[in-house]
DNA sequence: TGATGTGTTCTGCT
DNA sequence: AAGCAGAACACATC
């Protein structure tokens, strides 16, 4: 599933190959949930809105992916579990799940290129805002911090302010941004804490443990170009290559990395939990 | 055929 | 108020 690692992929994917390209013409086929349009650009159509517009820059916010567009737009998308964008030749067969075309203005080198979005399970989401009104909207304005950029002393700090299991608390976007389900499951394995643990009563040099395996693992993950259990591909159909590291996550039944001991799955927090009962203890 | 998994939001309960 | 469970979304896979 695409989290931090795979979206930042994308992301630099994106910022290499459309950025400075103006968008022409636009192809939908989707449900109208898939493609919004915000409120105040209802006038056009999401594909009348785009063209013309040049793409500035491409940013990431959790796992929210920000196009910056010139004219004050921005497309908001989330790929949520199957999305992906596919920078592809055109004359390449247009796929079942494809549901948005953008075609560029030709320039001499990369005419024959343009940027597909594709997702299976029709979750994924592309929505079209005035740039001034992105961060107030679903998706951004209740955003945790960025765990790649929080002080140690910050992370500690959102952790003693209230009490839920942590687990649940990794996944909730609020508390903190851009960790799924993967990645909490490794970070509280590498840490060895139990993913039921209390986030109030966890220590202070288990909080700055988990810091240190946060960090360490979403980089190490953002330079493997990401973990492909599933269907997650980059921007030119590349996998990425993270899924050959993880210790917990898609490793039930295996014996842990540190005892030996099998690696259990559990719900918790009606999600499954990938961990080693002997190291992570409650 | 029906259950499962998946990220997020929403609703309703404690 | 906070946090939790469950539903909904849509589809592939088993």
């Amino acid at each position: 599933m695409p989290e931090l690692p795979e979206v930042e992929t994308v992301v630099r994917g994106l910022n290499a190959t459309v950025v400075g390209r103006t968008i022409d013409r636009v192809w939908t086929n989707a449900p109208a949930s898939s493609i919004v349009v915000g409120e105040s650009l209802r006038r056009k159509s999401f594909a009348a809105n785009l063209r013309g517009k040049k793409i500035k820059n491409v940013t990431r916010r959790g796992k929210n992916i920000l196009i910056n567009l010139t004219d004050g737009l921005t497309l908001w998308t989330h790929l949520k579990m199957t999305g992906r964008f596919f920078y592809v030749q055109k004359n390449i067969d247009v796929a079942k799940h494809d549901l948005a075309i953008f075609e560029f203005k030709k320039t001499s080198a990369k005419s024959d290129f343009h940027l597909r979005f594709n997702d299976t399970r029709r979750f994924g989401r592309l929505r079209l805002y005035r740039s001034s009104e992105v961060n107030s909207q679903i998706g951004l304005k209740e955003l945790g911090p960025e765990p790649l950029e929080i002080s140690a002393d910050a992370f500690v700090k959102i952790f003693r302010s209230t009490s839920r299991m942590v687990k649940p608390a990794l996944l909730d976007q609020s508390f903190m941004a851009g960790i799924g389900n993967i990645y909490a499951d490794e970070t509280l394995f590498y840490a060895k804490i139990h993913p039921r643990k209390l986030t109030n009563r966890i220590s202070k040099n288990k909080l700055l443990e988990l810091y240190k395996h946060i960090r360490r693992t979403l980089t190490k993950a953002i330079n493997k170009m990401g973990t492909s259990v599933d269907s997650y591909q980059g921007v030119n159909g590349q996998p990425g290559s993270f899924q050959k590291y993880l210790k917990a996550y898609a490793n039930e039944g295996k014996p842990c990395a540190h005892c030996g001991h099998e690696i259990v799955r559990e719900k918790i927090g009606s999600r499954s939990a990938h961990f080693c009962p002997r190291c992570q203890r409650l």
